[in-house]
DNA sequence: GGCACTTGCTAATACGTATTAGTTGGGAGC
DNA sequence: GCTCCCAACTAATACGTATTAGCAAGTGCC
């Protein structure tokens, strides 16, 4: 049952029978090596001749396997890249890596299937008692994402690889820098045992520019909202309002750090008590990646009851996605996210291209977005100090 | 001078040895070939234990080389997906590709490199003299995109390849039938010499039924807005306009299809020149890529000058991208972007399953979305013919 | 004529995998 | 003891290219 006749697709050897000169000539006048420029003009041209009359193309598989890599670069991330409600989250990454891994002349390779219900079919039948995660890594499990699956990790089609996202799994991360695999992750990510390159935003500096910019304006009295989970973006945050108080002479109040566990939580009934228990004049919002944040801002300030900033300032730290023309254009920092890709596209390909897998650490400055929602402290609560906690190292510190 | 010990990635022959069988086993194991049935359990317990200790992945390439499968599915657009004007238009082709991709377990190999400018220095230095297309396929400029430079086609390191793009360059997809490389488009596209596999909304069915449903509402004369390029989809939709016009036994007057070159073209002095010289009441408008045709169209719509349907009926013949809630809501169908999307890798992975690569046309239908801009005609233009080109077979069409 | 050197080419090999045609060892059947 | 067969494996090869070592012929020089 031989394969029905399929048309087969010139080679060089069939351009060597044909010119009469032997296939390493076809591949040095066609791929021009290093010893090319001995080629005879005459043959030169005999072989382009025949190669352009048979319709030759390269066999792209046959060239990376001789030259080892693929020019493929991966991209992953441990959530799904594409939900609607995330998209404009994702997209200026996705846009950043694409653009500049197109520049280099690489390929982009999603992984999308990792993680699937079908994963562990992957690669043909398997016993049902053979381990499913020999590997060394445990918790892989089937609906959620996972780089390794079926014990093996297929990142490694790619010459390298892109990461992406906020849930990670560090274990998994780990075993990726044991393994020696080359990649760069987008946002600062620490792993206990390893050291790993990355390019992240200096939240830092951000935020602790925006307290500055807020205490200058005569804020003394201002709330950080912090988002649940306990990241390198959200501690970043808060070292940066730390140091931008302690820039601004201001001692720190821990009853004004306050985890938001859902951005829907965030009402004006909320700030209202704030103004009114903590004395706040001023308001920092740690933003989420899906759109939660914005239509609860939106809600918020559309009652009016509280104005921004007439009575209370609001920045905040990010940007959220989700932006129409038509909402309010917030006192905040923006981070570059297509240009962190793709500098974390370029890092990637001076690993691969230099043997030394040491990691590089990358970090960029956000951009301040002035826009409209901070102001002056309301001059009727200058100085004013709030009924409880009055003193700043109070620590009757309320549960949120 | 050989290579300073690059770290190698494991291969078979590396597992082989470990385990001390040959690497045909291994390969046998891994990929559970015909013959897989016939290794000892012990055995392929082994191999699989060394390949996952020995971090083991197939290289893509020489999977590619052989003919085997990568489970990789490629997405290849003529334009670029990624600009930030044409991104609602793209997005939803993306998502439902990856989507079904990640359904069936495939990972998705964008290719992004094609057509750049590096690609000349894409396999290192070559001699200026050098021919760039040696291939046969003749066009290839540095800056356009295009299937085949360098004289390879670079498609071919995915298993199959889902197309995509208005801008399509014919020679490079009967070259691509030639060669047997499988691939689906998703919109119907015609070669001279060669049928391919599509997925293609019936904007034939759509532009009739809208047609039919303006007919309906008493309307006789429809102007036609066509877009410049002759490609399938306007040609479907000028096809689906006649067999409306047909269905309703109304005689088609040539003067009523018209070329919009530019969408922002489209003003209310021109609407209002068609109502008064040419006696039309309904306006049936082919949308664009990009934003331009529904920023004429908020524009044309703030003036207030016509009234849309009270002194004319609109309708869309598809969804313009870019669509935000303030925008209203036009008359229109609108094409299941995500889901042909899905449709065509399905249609892509039988391909791959099936030896045969018959082509496969799929036609989906358009969802039509009722809106608020189409209505009777207006009482007192029942009836009311144009003071010039009475007759319907009037030829005496004005340039546009 | 012999040596060194150049020019223009080829033979051979490697890349990593899949597949086919064997080969081996041993047990069953007579 | 012989054949026959089967399970379990391996050797060999092909895929298409890039590269290196080397070969043959030619040229210049002593």
């Amino acid at each position: 049952m031989a394969p029905p006749e399929r048309r087969r697709r010139s080679t060089q050897r069939d351009i060597a029978q044909r010119t009469g000169v032997s296939q390493a000539t076809v591949s040095l006048v066609i791929s021009g090596g290093a010893a090319s420029t001995q080629i005879a003009e005459s043959t030169r041209r005999a072989v382009l001749a025949a190669a352009d009359e048979m319709g030759y193309t390269a066999n792209v598989a046959a060239r990376s396997l001789k030259g080892g890599r693929n020019r493929l670069l991966g991209l992953y991330t441990f959530e799904s890249v594409f939900p609607t409600d995330q998209r404009d989250f994702y997209y200026p990454f996705l846009l950043g890596v694409e653009e500049e891994a197109a520049r280099q002349g690489y390929d982009l390779l999603l992984f999308s299937s990792t993680g699937t219900d079908r994963d562990a079919a992957r690669f043909g039948p398997r016993e049902p008692g053979a381990a499913d995660t020999p590997a060394g890594v445990s918790g892989t499990q089937a609906a959620e994402r996972s780089i390794y699956v079926g014990g093996s990790n297929r990142l490694k089609i790619a010459d390298g690889c892109v990461l992406l996202g906020r849930n990670v799994r560090r274990e998994e991360l780990s075993a990726l820098v044991r393994e020696d695999f080359p990649f760069v992750f987008v946002g600062r990510r620490e792993v206990d045992d390893a050291e790993l390159s990355y390019v992240a935003a200096d939240y830092v500096a951000a935020t602790g520019a925006l307290v500055a910019e807020l205490a200058r304006l005569g804020h003394r009295r201002i709330l950080y909202l912090r988002a649940l989970e306990d990241s390198e973006p959200t501690r970043d945050r808060e070292e940066g309002y730390r140091r931008g108080l302690a820039e601004a002479g201001i001692v720190p109040d821990e009853a004004l750090i306050r985890t938001l566990a859902d951005p829907a939580d965030l009402s004006i009934e909320r700030v209202e008590e704030w103004i009114g228990g903590l004395g706040i004049t001023a308001l920092l919002v740690e933003p989420t990646e899906d759109d939660r944040l914005t239509e609860a801002l939106a809600t918020m300030a559309g009652t009016r009851r509280v104005r921004f900033p007439a009575d209370c300032s609001l920045a905040l730290l990010g940007d959220p996605p989700c932006w129409t023309p038509e909402l309010r254009d917030w006192t905040r920092f923006s981070l570059p996210r297509a240009q962190m890709a793709g500098q974390a596209v370029r890092v990637l390909i001076e690993l691969l291209d230099q043997e030394s897998h040491e990691p590089r650490q990358l970090t960029v400055p956000c951009a301040y977005v002035p826009g409209d929602s901070i102001g002056p402290v309301p001059a009727h609560r200058v100085g004013v100090r709030p009924g409880v906690g009055t003193e700043p190292e109070s620590d009757g510190r309320p549960v949120t």
